[in-house]
RNA sequence: GUCCCCAUCGUCUAGAGGCCUAGGACACCAGCCUUUCACGUUGGUAACACGGGUUCGAAUCCCGUUGGGGACGCCA
């Protein structure tokens, strides 16, 4: 039987960072059983979903390259076919009519909570003879679940799980007004797509039990469970929005790649061994369940950074040269065509040298600019002086017959210092400061290259005076 | 409240009874490299929650305690 998994969001939100890394083990589960990774909208309704939602949710896993093999399913799309199964069991004397109201249940619930009792459904209508309903009253489907015995789940993860049925109540299956209630109409869906195995988080491991009575009830094969533990913020408590960023669409923003996004969320709760860098393609060939740990994880955004930084260096500089335009267009910054080449020219030490592709656009903002860059304090005072100005005034003249390739213009500075019996240092410095505005910057070299001679010459002049 | 799950450095983790004086990564500290900043490199600080068992031997198995988390809707 090939592998079938799927991920089922709700669109109630965006996309976080949680539901990111449960889409990332369901697809690369399937890839690496050779099967088919699913999308199912859960948007059975109640007012919450949004188009909107919908929208952001494919658009983050576009971005995370974690699109479905499939068209996605939108559970909305099959209420007909949960309406049939409640019925079916209904007609198979698994289930039952419940004529109570939701203002009736409340009040049961609150009995329960003052007596110390937990709060579940007193099966009522169990045995009760419909025609005892009150009349114009429309009933719930309740499913009978079963009094004795326990139903056992083997989690792939949790391992053998097991809950008295004691412990569940009749849950209603289908509403009042005929749609269906979430965990019915999973089950339905998991069901008629084939869904061989059930990777989501946790925090639904109790509601699996319930699940599992209605696979049962219809005699329906149960998929295997894999419950996979939380993400939560730094201090431990449920991450939110006060931790930092949770929406992948965020992490798109502030500028971590969407390879070092995955390879993070692969890496928490999951682990082969030392490995810590494992891109998509081979995370494709050895992920597994097995390795998967059971206690919650922390979101640690210093070490996304760390991997980002690592992948930022691996990336094609065209990609980081397109991104970094664009996130410099989007701040305002002027430039031309000369100005996209000069960044272009000075990728490959430009991604040396940042973590992030917000820093990235921030370190090449002097090179694509046109003109003289703005000095930063530091900068300027390591310019501000009669000795410096003469310095640079004395290079510029120095440079503007050298010979305009890196090597040369290194071994050509190195020369020059030596020349004027100063260290290296002494002579790029002040040149960074006049070229870049900043005291921090790629090799001085290929600074000069990228800007040429002309652009460089102008920014000299411009500090010597 | 009831039920379920979890527990190795600050964080992510390796560890399937002897290979553990507990390994790696991030972060942090110190040194080296160096034209700045990064990168790289060397070294360092730092953990088996606690208490009982089982065993010749336990981070690894069992029980309990404590501490976290989750679920108990005509929400998803």
């Amino acid at each position: 039987m090939t592998v079938r998994t799927r991920f089922a969001p709700s669109p109630t939100g965006f996309l976080h960072i949680g539901g990111a890394r449960t889409a990332l083990f369901n697809a690369l589960f399937a890839r690496r059983h050779g099967g088919q990774y699913l999308l199912r909208i859960e948007d059975t309704d109640r007012a919450r979903s949004t188009a909107d939602a919908v929208r952001q949710i494919l658009d983050s896993l576009a971005w995370l390259g974690l699109s479905p093999d499939e068209p996605p399913v939108f559970q909305s799309g099959r209420a007909t076919r949960h309406a049939e199964v409640a019925h079916a069991l209904l007609a198979m004397g698994r289930a039952y009519l419940a004529f109570e109201t939701p203002e009736e249940l409340q009040a049961m619930r609150e009995r329960a909570a003052a007596e110390g009792r937990p709060p579940r459904y007193d099966g009522t209508w169990r045995d009760r003879d419909p025609a005892e309903a009150p009349p114009d009253r429309k009933p719930a489907i309740r499913l009978k679940a079963p009094r004795d015995g326990e139903t056992v789940v083997a989690d792939l993860v949790q391992g053998e799980v097991r809950v008295a049925s004691a412990e569940l109540d009749d849950m209603i299956i289908l509403r009042s007004d005929g749609t269906p209630t979430y965990l019915h109409a999973v089950v339905v869906d998991d069901h008629d797509m084939g869904i061989t195995h059930v990777i989501r988080g946790d925090d639904h491991l109790t509601n699996t039990f319930r699940q599992c009575q209605i696979y049962d009830a219809m005699g329906w094969h149960r998929p295997r469970f894999a419950h996979i533990p939380l993400i939560h913020g730094p201090d431990g408590a449920k991450l939110s929005k006060r931790h930092g960023a949770v929406s992948v669409l965020e992490f798109r923003e502030q500028g971590y790649l969407p390879e070092a996004v995955c390879n993070y969320l692969l890496r928490l709760g999951w682990g082969h061994g030392d490995e810590e860098v494992i891109p998509r393609e081979r995370a494709e060939r050895i992920f597994d369940l097995d390795g998967v740990g059971r206690s919650a994880s922390r979101m640690d955004y210093a070490k996304l950074t760390h991997l980002n930084s690592i992948y930022l260096r691996r990336a094609d500089d065209e990609r980081l040269t397109r991104e970094v335009l664009e996130r410099l267009a989007h701040r305002g910054v002027l430039f031309g065509t000369e100005g996209a080449e000069r960044v272009r020219l000075l990728m490959p030490e430009l991604k040396e040298r940042a973590k992030t592709l917000e820093e990235l656009a921030g370190a090449a903002a002097f090179a694509a600019q046109e003109g003289p860059p703005v000095i930063d304090s530091k900068a300027a005072a390591l310019v501000a002086t009669p000795e410096a100005k003469a310095l640079l005034a004395d290079l510029a003249q120095f440079l503007s017959d050298a010979p305009w390739e890196r090597a040369d213009l290194e071994s050509w500075l190195r020369d020059y210092a030596d020349v004027k019996g100063v260290k290296l240092g002494a002579v790029a410095q002040p040149l960074r400061a006049a070229l870049t505005g900043s005291t921090q910057s790629p090799p001085i070299d290929a600074v000069l290259f990228a800007l040429g001679r002309t652009e460089a010459m102008d920014r000299i002049l411009a500090v010597a005076g």
